[in-house]
DNA sequence: TCCCAAAGTCACCGTCCAGTGACAAGCTAT
DNA sequence: ATAGCTTGTCACTGGACGGTGACTTTGGGA
């Protein structure tokens, strides 16, 4: 064989990102990691201990979530005034971009279940670039003090997180079709509708 | 022992509930259940045929959630007066209760990751339950036509969901403690702002 | 009473899993 | 060239799993 130490640990890293795109966590294991990567699995325990090392240092490959700079991109661009609409851009890019990312979609799932080194990874950086955009936006416009701006994006966040993750299973979700366009586009005018509630001033 | 099939029957379906609610999905096998139904396995496959079956007349079972009559319960008492008020009152109400139902929820971790008898029926269940509740919603208050109210509904069901099963295992969302009383009463105050939103009549 | 079907028990199969020990092949520095 | 370390191969263990065949026990109807 190659007998190349770095290119057979690059091989392992590989075959662990497709398996967990393509059959889930659940076949995640050093069998089948070891078969994917055409290698023999005693390797994945010279070279990386255990599964849980092996896991630790995928997790650290990183690039699982934009950063608010790549989820901003160029701000003159931009065609939004308030913070209401500005939510509105950053949560329909958010949603866009985790619909695109099958490993992180993955992860997420697997969080739900129970926590890991991945996991824990994937959720600090979720959690920093939540807080930093929320930090972003705090800047450009003073949050409404009657209203708590971090709790609310938290329940937004939470609803697209759970419908991309539940649209790869099931289609529909109070009678809506996820696997059409137009479902997406429902809900993308929901959140445009949902998001002028940071903008409302109290008066009935 | 006891001799009595339907007994045995009862024992078996209660494992299978005890089984979910503390261990999850993971740990259900037909070894697992029938150790602690303290029954030989055998006994599954004669009354129950295999598994899936099993699950089946388990989540035949019911009782996996409220329906729109226990959700809305005595209607006089309640102090709501607009469409957003009831969209509040209704949506916490779904919240506490989901917090109590672990089988449910267990249920819900499982259907992010594949579809079986048990979370078909949950799903077509909750499903029933969303759709009534926007009916009986709608014919207390006409929906306004510029907002699409169930899309609205569905991303904050679906993030109230997603808060609730990720709170058992990971104890902070976006820099939120839901292991804390007032991480969800933030959670509840940020409904009732959301919920305006369908209140919203559109000038600026 | 006894007999037979229903209820329950026991031992087993093949398959997959994580993990390990022993060994073969190949590269490099002396 | 060869000694020694690294890389890779192979065969194995012990345990869990779903599932099945063959048995013993038990209770109620004839």
């Amino acid at each position: 064989m190659a007998r190349d130490k770095e290119e057979t640990k690059a091989k392992i890293l590989a075959a662990v990102g497709k398996l967990l795109a393509e059959s889930g966590f659940r076949q995640l294991g050093v069998n089948a990691i070891a078969r994917e990567a055409g290698v023999d699995k005693v390797l994945i325990y010279r070279y990386f201990e255990n599964l849980p090392t092996l896991l630790q240092a995928f997790g650290q490959e990183g690039n699982y979530w934009l950063t608010v700079e790549e989820l901003v991109g160029d701000e003159s661009s931009i065609q939004a005034e308030s913070l209401d609409q500005w939510m509105d851009v950053l949560l329909i890019r958010f949603m866009r971009d985790l619909q695109q990312r099958t490993i992180t979609q993955e992860i997420l799932r697997w969080e739900l279940l129970e926590g890991n080194e991945l996991t824990q990874e994937l959720a600090q950086v979720r959690d920093r670039l939540g807080m930093d955009s929320l930090k972003f936006l705090n800047q450009k416009f003073a949050f409404p003090p009657d209203k708590d701006v971090p709790a609310m994006s938290a329940i937004l966040i939470a609803g697209l997180v759970y419908l991309v993750l539940r649209s790869k299973v099931n289609s529909t979700f109070l009678g809506i079709d996820f696997s059409s366009v137009s479902g997406w586009q429902r809900i993308e005018a929901a959140i445009a509708s949902l998001v002028q509630a940071v903008a409302d001033t109290d008066e009935p």
